[in-house]
DNA sequence: AAATTTAATGATATTGGTTATCAATAACAA
DNA sequence: TTGTTATTGATAACCAATATCATTAAATTT
C-alpha cells in the first residue's frame, strides 16, 4: 500500500521471499526461518522481511491458533483449516458472499475473512 | 461437549461467569481479570476458568489480533471487527451461506467464521 | 574505484499472552 | 466432622513477536 521508504534488495530479502512466495501451506515465520537454516539468516530478519512484505502488499496473513501464517496468495479467498493437522488449504471464495455483505450499517468494510473448520480428507480416519 | 470431570462450583467460577456471561464486547481473559480486580481472583484461574467454560461449550472463543478473546454468543453468527478502535460486534450470519458451503470436497466441516474488517461507523471522523 | 551515508542485519534482551508447577485451600462426599 | 481431591493463587516457564544496538553492507556520491 505504502512504499514511502527506500528497500534495500539484501540477499536475505531473496531469500525470504524466494522461500515463501510459491508455498501454499500458510507457513509461519519460524516455519521459514527453519527452511532457511543453512544461511544463517537471522530469526529477526525473517520477521522483519515477512513484515516489510506484508506491508508491500506482496503478502498477506492468517491468524490461527494466535500464530501469525504468511499468505503469498494476496488476491480475496477463503480458507479451509483441519482442526488435527492444522493443514490451512485455500479455496475459491463463494460467488453470491458479496451479495450477502452486510450494507446496511455503516461499517465500512475492508476485508472478508470466510473459513471453514473441521477435518480434512488425510485426516478422516 | 463433555462434562467428564466434577466441576466444582467455586467462587471464582461464579465470578467469571457473571462477569463473562452477558457481555457483548468480546473481552479477554485480561479484561475479565481487571473487572475482578476487587475481589483477589488470580490471573490463572481466569483463565483457567474462561478456558473450562469454552469446553462445556458455555464460551466461544474469537481469535484476533494473536489474542482469544471470549464470547458467550453460541450461536453460529458472524462478525464486523474495527481494525481502528479493535471493537468486535456480532452479526446475524447471512441466511443463504449455507448454500455457499463447498460440499464437494471432503472436508467435514464443523465450524463457519465469518468475518468483516473496516472502520466503524464511531471511528470514521 | 574509493568514500560516504544509512537501511538492514544478527545477536540478544524484552515484551506480552498464555500455560505449567506446586503447596495451600476449600468443595464435596462419606 | 473427616477425608479426598479438584481448585486456587503465586510465580516460574513457555513461546511468538518486537525492541535494542553495535556492526555490516547496499546504494549513492565523490
Ligand atoms: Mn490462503
Ligand atoms: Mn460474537
Ligand atoms: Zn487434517
Ligand atoms: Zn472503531
Amino acid at each position: 500500500m505504502s512504499k514511502n521508504s527506500p528497500r534495500r534488495f539484501t540477499k536475505q530479502r531473496r531469500l525470504v521471499h524466494d522461500a515463501v512466495i510459491h508455498r501454499v501451506d500458510h507457513p509461519t515465520a519460524k516455519d521459514i526461518f527453519h527452511e532457511l537454516k543453512g544461511t544463517g539468516i537471522g530469526i529477526a530478519t525473517v520477521y522483519r522481511q515477512l513484515a516489510s512484505m506484508v506491508e508491500d502488499g506482496i503478502l498477506t496473513t492468517v491468524d490461527y491458533d494466535n500464530e501469525t501464517r504468511y499468505d503469498p496468495l494476496t488476491s480475496p479467498h477463503a480458507h479451509l483449516i483441519c482442526s488435527i493437522c492444522n493443514k490451512i488449504k485455500d479455496i475459491e471464495l463463494p460467488k453470491g458472499i458479496d451479495n450477502l455483505t452486510p450494507e446496511k450499517l455503516s461499517f465500512e468494510i475492508n476485508e472478508i475473512e470466510l473459513t471453514w473448520k473441521g477435518i480434512c480428507d488425510d485426516c478422516q480416519n
